[in-house]
DNA sequence: GATGAATGAGGATTCATTCAT
DNA sequence: AATGAATGAATCCTCATTCAT
C-alpha cells in the first residue's frame, strides 16, 4: 500500500514530475557518494537531463542538496513528534525502534545522507541537531525520567545516542558488513531480524534491575 | 603521556619526517571531509608543501589514501588480535570495550576514515572486512558462545555490528551531538563517560537473563 | 577553385561551426608540432576557445585527434578507392600521382599528420595500414602485374612504398628543403615542377625496358 | 680530424660510460617519440639514473637533444663528404645509394630524428640544412651535370631531395609497413633487398635515355 | 522546460629544473 | 657522480554555473 513517498507532502501543489525525479535520483547519489563526491552532471543525467536544464528546478547544487535533506529528514522528524505522547516505557521504546526501522526501511538513504553530514560538519547540522536530535534528546530524557531505569541521569543523552548509532549504524555501515555477512543488512530478512534484534535489545535494557550504585546512593 | 603514534610503525623503512607528515594531515582531511572532498593541494598546504612535492612521497592522491588507512587500521587489528585470548566473558567484554576506546580516544580519526570508506563503498572496504571485521566476529562469535546470553545464535552477528555501530558511533556522530550537547564528544571527558558508559552497558548484557526459548516459546 | 574542404563529409550530421574549425586548426596544430607537442589549451585558443569549451565538442584531446585523422585521412582512401579501375599503365601512374599530387596541395598538411603517426607507432597506425596502405599495395601489385616492368614481384611492395615516400616526402621534409632551396617547397610553383617531376618519373619508370634477369629466366 | 664520435669511438677521451648510455638510450626515444614526447625522467630512467644525475651530464633537455642531433648527423656529414671524389656516374650513384644505407642500417634511428626535426620545424634544422643537404645539394648536382641524364638541370634538386624521401622513408614508415607486409622493413632482409632495389633505381635512371629537350621541344 | 555552448576556477598529475647532501 | 626533495609552470580534464536559443 505505502507508495515511495510514505509522507505525501500533505499538500503540495503539483510537485513537477521532474523535480521529485531528480530529488530521487540526488538523494540516491548524495547518499552513496557524499555532496563533494556526487557532481551536477551526474545527478542530472541519471534523472534524464542535461546540468543546464536541473537548474530549471534548482538554484543549484547546494539548494538540491539542501532540498534533499529537507525532504528526507522532515518525516523523520514528524515522526519522532508522532510519537511523544507515550504509554509505559517498555513498549513505547520497543514501538519506537520498530517504527524507526520500518521508516528507514523505506527509505534507506537517509542514514547514510545524515552520516556524511554528520562526518563533514556540514552547514546543516545545526538545523539537523535542532529539529531531530535535540527534540528527541528531549522525549527521550523525559521519558527515561519517568520509568526505573538503569542509567543515571548524566548517562541519559548517552543512551539516547546509543540508539541512533544503533538505528543508524547498520544502514551506514551496510556496505562493510555486506561483505563479511552471507546476506545484505539491507534485504528484508536481515532487516526484519535487526528489528526484532533492536526490540529485545530494548526490552532487556528496560527491565534491567536498576540495582547499582545502591551503594553509591 | 604517550605520544600521538603509539603503534611505531613495526616495519618502516625509514619514517621520512616529511612523509609521516603528510600522512598526519592526510588523515585529518580524509577524516574530515571524506576522499572526493579533500584536495592534494589542500594536503600539501597543510603540510606544508607544494602539490607537486607531495608526489615525491606518494604515488597519487589514491595511494596516499590507501597508506593512510593502512596505517591507521593496522594497530586496531592488531589490537583484536591481542585480546583473541580472553577471560571470563562479562570481564572480557567490558575490558575490550574500554580497550579499544581507549585506542580510538589516541587515534580519533579513525572512525571517520572507516565510516567514510563503508558509506562510499570504496575500493578498500574487501581489506577492511578480511582484515577486521570478520576476525573481529569470529572472536565475538566464539566468546559468545562460551558463555550463556540472552542471544540466539543467528543474533550473534548483530551483536557484534551492534558494537561496532557504538563504538564508532560516538566518533563519528561526535559533530552532530557537539551542535546538541554541552560537551565536546571527543574531549576527554565525554570521553572517559561514554567509555564507562558502554562498560556499563556490556556488563548489564552479560548478566541480563537468558530466558530466552524457556518461556518465549 | 572549390573551398579549403572539398569532401563535404558525406555524412556529417551538422558541420557545427565551431567543432569545425577547432578540427581546422587542431590539424594544422598536429602537422606541426605532432600529438604530443600540441597542448589542448593552444587548440582552443586558435579556435577562439576556451580549453575547456573545447570539451563540449570533443571527448579529450585524443578523441580530437582521432578525429583529425578521420577527417584528413578518409577522403585519400576514397580518392585511392576511385582509382581502382584503371587505364593503360604508364597513363595511370602519372594521373595517380598527379590526381594524388592535386589532393595533397589542398590538403597540405595532411602528410605530416601521417608522418607523425608513423615515426610514433601511435594508436591509429592500424587503422591507416589497414584503410589506406594496404588497398593501396593490392591495387598498386595488381597493376603492375599487367604490365611488363623492371621490377620483379617481390620488388613490388617497395615500388608502392618508394611511390609513398615520394609523394609525402615533398611535403614532410618541407620545412628543411625551404632553408636550402630558394623557393617553399609547399608553393604552387614547386608543387607544380613535383608533380610533373614525379609524373616523369612514372613514365620513365614505365618505358624502361625490363631486359634484367633474362638470362636467369 | 673528425669530431668526438665519428664511428665506434675509434680514439674516444674515455668518453664518460654514463654520458654515452644516456646518449643512445635518448637517441632510441627522440626517435620514438620526438623531442616534446619524451620526458627527461624517461631517458633517466632508461639510462638506469635519476632525472637529476642526468644534469651532471648534460645541460639540460634541449641541450641532450642537440646532442644527439650531433652525434648522429656528424658521421653522415663525413660520410657525404668522403664520396664527394666520384667515378663515373651510374656506379657511384648506386655506390653511395649503399653505403648510406649500410649507415643508416646501423644507426636505424637517425632518419627518425631528422624526420622528427624536419616535421616540427625544430631550431636545429638550420644547421641539419646547412651541414647536410646542402653539400649533399651541391655535390649531387655537380654530379648530374658531368653526364648525362633524363633531367633538366631545375630538376636536379627534386632529384637529390627524391633520393633522401626514398632513403630515409624506408626507416621512417617503418612502423607503417611493419603493419601491412609480412616483414619488419628494419629486419636485415628487407633492408638488402631495398637496399638493392634502391640500387637497381638508380642503374635504371643513370641509364634511361635522355632524350629531353631534343623531342618534347 | 530543455539544451548546446561557453567559461573561470579548480581538480590531479607531470614536467624540467634546482639544490643540499 | 648520484640522489631525494622541492617547486613553478604546465599538462589534460572536470566542475558548477550561466545564457541565448
Amino acid at each position: 500500500m505505502p507508495g515511495p513517498l510514505p509522507y505525501p507532502a500533505l499538500s503540495a501543489p503539483a510537485p513537477s514530475q521532474t523535480r521529485e525525479r531528480i530529488l530521487d535520483v540526488a538523494e540516491a547519489l548524495f547518499a552513496d557518494q557524499g555532496f563533494a563526491g556526487t557532481s551536477v552532471r551526474d545527478i542530472a543525467a541519471a534523472a534524464g537531463l542535461t546540468a543546464a536544464s536541473l537548474y530549471n528546478h534548482f538554484d543549484g547544487k547546494e539548494a538540491l542538496y539542501a532540498a534533499v535533506l529537507e525532504r528526507g529528514i522532515r518525516p523523520l522528524v514528524l515522526l519522532m513528534q508522532s510519537h511523544t505522547g507515550g504509554g509505559p516505557a517498555d513498549e513505547t521504546a520497543a514501538e519506537l525502534v520498530g517504527h524507526v526501522m520500518e521508516h528507514l526501511r523505506r527509505r534507506p538513504h537517509l542514514p547514510r545522507l545524515i552520516q556524511h553530514e554528520a562526518l563533514t560538519g556540514g552547514s546543516h547540522l545545526a538545523r539537523l541537531a535542532r529539529d531531530w536530535v535535540r527534540p528527541l534528546l528531549h522525549y527521550g530524557t523525559t521519558e527515561m525520567k519517568r520509568e526505573p531505569s538503569p542509567w543515571e541521569a548524566d548517562e541519559f543523552p548517552l543512551v539516547i545516542a546509543a540508539w541512533i548509532h544503533l538505528l543508524l549504524g547498520h544502514f551506514t555501515m551496510a556496505p562493510l558488513f555486506r561483505e563479511v555477512l552471507d546476506e545484505d543488512p539491507l534485504a528484508p530478512p536481515l532487516l526484519e531480524r535487526q528489528t526484532r534484534f533492536l526490540q529485545k535489545l530494548a526490552r532487556i535494557l528496560a527491565t534491567a534491575t536498576p540495582r547499582r550504585r545502591a551503594s553509591s546512593k
